[in-house]
DNA sequence: CCCTTGACTATCT
DNA sequence: GAGATAGCCAAGG
């Protein structure tokens, strides 16, 4: 079966639209979830082609940094976003949430270098 | 049809 | 943990 990537776009934007607020997913996740394996490069593509509404800011690299070259505008934006949705950074990387009060865990796992 | 390009990943040094 | 390498797959030149 041909790839179509209206059903694509759509099955995509369906998932991402699905994120709750201050959580985030893998690309290759989304993909997967969407129903289209190996297709994580592909999802940033149809990000590209999404509406506005999207929270496509909730879609993050499978290590938890964000896609963007550190420093760029479009980086900056990203995590803004999420940072206003509660969303913590260590080391340039998303910090699961687990609880609000575990930040003695938060400092073993992920605190001082 | 061959080659390059990505908002990617998993695996090995 | 940082690089390098090799898969991945649709699009466009």
């Amino acid at each position: 079966m041909a790839f179509s990537q209206i059903k694509f776009d759509t099955a995509i934007w369906k998932v991402v639209s699905s994120i709750s607020s201050g959580r985030v997913m893998g690309y290759g996740e989304v993909a997967r979830v969407a129903g289209y394996p190996r297709h994580a490069r592909m999802v940033s593509k149809a990000m590209g082609r999404s509406s506005e509404s999207l929270p496509w800011y909730r879609v993050v690299r499978s290590n938890r940094t964000l896609a963007f070259e550190v420093g760029s505008e479009a980086y900056k934006k990203q995590r803004c976003l999420l940072e206003d949705e509660g969303v913590k950074f260590t080391n340039g990387k998303v910090v699961p949430v687990y609880s609000d009060d575990d930040k003695d865990l938060d400092e073993l796992l992920w605190g001082p270098d």
